[in-house]
RNA sequence: GAGGGCGUAGCUCAGUUGGCAGAGCAGCGGCCUUUUAAGCCGUAGGUCCAGGGUUCGAGUCCCUGCGCCCUCACCA
């Protein structure tokens, strides 16, 4: 690159990084064994040791008993006094203050230091000690170079605030905001967590194809790929369900899967086109084997970030903050069942057509020539949902089977479906099901949803009514009953860290390209 | 998809009725060995998102486009 196109703030870092080159040290680094965390280091601080220190230091052979230490970080703070320069680092950790003394660290050393620049990574060896002010500090003994950084880093006191740059640059947010880290660290340790929930009740974690012929399971618009060596289109899935119940065909008693589901639809604070979802198959269950594993999923993640958080952990107190709300995760989830919460919430019976389609009417909803099961689930969506106490996690269950067309009616009553959706604080959260295993009735639901296309979509749109013909081979071969669920990680994450957007929550997420985009 | 808001120095932000483009921090030069967003003196830094228009004159008003955010709609 060329002098003439640099920016002047960056010619000045790479003037900087040749300083360090002139002292003989590469500004990039190298190796460094035995080192230690800055919260590690903080902890080794003794105020016994200091004491001695500054008692005896002069005396001929003392032997400093003040810990030695090594650590790595990025410079966020700088202070040069002249012949004394205050850094402070920051690591995953948190942040610490070094010292480099003109008097005790080597001459390289301390021009180092008067070459750094903000962001810079180092490496400095040193004594923990405690300043006059209190400060436990690394008391410089040796610094040496880790990373350059030739890009000036976001105002020191209020970080980085432009929400577009944090999320097309996280590698500047995530240093930059340590908030940012601690929310990424919990989705870490959540997503680890279920799975030792899951592995602890002989759930199999397994892994389907993400690249599918059929992009089955769900009804949603997928995205499109084509493989050169076989010459075939082939899709992103938009769920794994079809596989993970073929494994059930096969004999495995209960399995999951944790991976990205892929749907070309719209974007807002709920939805990515990429997102991260956990379906669990339980054979020889139903609907409510999977709704009390998903309540104690849910339940004992939050029971790990309330204690991470210091806060308390028992089922009387286990509340996580979301916004202005305390949600409840400790008390037995509520189970409303769909035309109860109806009624209460509307003040009639969703069977009542006339009052339904008055309600519609007077409320704005549409209802001209719709089928009025819509209208009702229209009325209900945008009432009776909204009704739901935000603070108390619930499950809806007896979904009218009008609305459920793949779903296994009650045994006890075929006008409702064998399905629970799962809602906290007014997001949908996990749908649950007692799963088809009959291949004749699973054929028929396939045959109504490809008739099901109505005249005015496009041919694309019809694209995603598949027939998976080699699914009904396999439940011919005989499926167990089961339960099956589906619970969405990143709307999860969300709750328990108290994220409002689903952004806020994946480390990359999708962002229109931005500037002039290289010809590809 | 509709409506609204925002886009100014590397970062965080002001910019009045249309009248010379601003501050803090960061940067650069100087001083300073216990600082805490260090301090003091000095100094440099702009495609006001892009393009067009109105005007003697546009960061400011109008139009178009781009990006981000919010609300609504769509979405098993």
């Amino acid at each position: 690159m060329s002098d003439h196109d640099v920016h002047p703030l960056e010619a000045q870092r790479r003037a900087n990084r040749e300083a360090v080159r002139a002292l003989g040290l590469s500004p990039y680094g190298s190796r460094s064994d035995g080192l230690i965390s800055l919260a590690d280091a903080k902890a080794r601080h003794s105020a016994e040791a200091d004491e001695e220190h500054a008692r005896r230091g002069k005396e001929p052979g003392f032997i400093d008993p003040r810990a030695r230490v090594a650590v790595a970080g990025r410079i966020v703070l700088l202070r040069d006094t002249g012949k004394l320069i205050w850094i402070n680092l920051r690591d995953h950790t948190g942040d610490m203050q070094v010292a480099l003394s003109q008097r005790d660290v080597p001459p390289e050393a301390f021009q180092l230091g008067k070459a750094s620049d903000l962001g810079d990574l180092v490496v400095v060896e040193g004594r923990v000690m405690k300043t006059r002010t209190g400060e436990v500090t690394v008391w410089g003994e040796g610094v040496r170079p880790a990373g350059k950084a030739l890009v000036p880093p976001p105002a020191k006191h209020e970080g980085l605030v432009d929400v577009e740059i944090r999320y097309r640059q996280r590698y500047v947010d995530l240093w930059a905001n340590p908030e940012t880290l601690k929310v990424f660290e919990s989705r870490s340790r959540i997503v680890s967590h279920l799975r030792r929930l899951l592995d602890a009740r002989g759930y199999l974690e397994v892994e389907t194809p993400m690249l599918q012929r059929l992009a089955g399971g769900a009804a949603a618009r997928p995205f499109r790929t084509h493989m050169n060596a076989m010459d075939i289109p082939l899709f992103l899935r938009i769920a794994p369900e079809l596989y993970l119940k073929r494994l059930l065909v096969g004999g495995l008693p209960r399995v999951y899967e944790i991976n990205r589901n892929f749907r070309n639809e719209g974007l807002d604070k709920q939805h990515n086109p990429e997102f991260t979802m956990l379906e669990a198959y339980h054979a020889h269950g139903d609907v409510e084997t999977v709704m009390e594993l998903t309540e104690h999923l849910v339940r004992e993640s939050a029971r790990l970030v309330a204690g991470e958080r210091g806060l308390a952990t028992d089922d009387a107190a286990l509340r996580l903050p979301f916004g202005e709300v305390s949600i409840d995760y400790g008390s037995p989830f509520r189970r409303l069942p769909y035309p109860e919460l109806f009624e209460s919430a509307l003040g009639f019976a969703m069977t009542d057509t006339r009052r339904v389609l008055d309600e519609a009417a007077r409320r704005g909803v549409r209802h001209a020539g719709v089928d009025p099961v819509v209208v009702v689930n229209d009325l209900f969506e945008g009432f009776a949902e909204k009704s739901l106490d935000p603070s108390r996690p619930a499950f809806i269950t007896d979904y009218p089977a009008a609305l459920s067309p793949l779903t296994r009616p009650k045994a006890n009553d075929p006008r409702l479906a064998d399905r629970a959706d799962l809602f906290i604080a007014h997001m949908e959260l996990a749908p649950h099901y007692t799963e088809l295993n009959d291949p004749d009735v699973q054929e028929a639901k396939f045959r109504e949803q490809l008739r099901g296309g109505d005249a005015d979509k496009n041919a694309e749109e019809e694209t995603f009514r598949t027939f998976d013909a080699d699914f009904i081979r396999a439940l011919k071969v005989g499926m167990p009953p089961a339960g099956g669920m589906g619970l969405g990680i990143d709307r999860l994450v969300m709750l328990l860290t108290d994220q409002r957007t689903i952004r806020d929550v994946m480390l990359f997420p999708m962002m229109r390209p931005e500037g002039q985009q290289p010809a590809s």
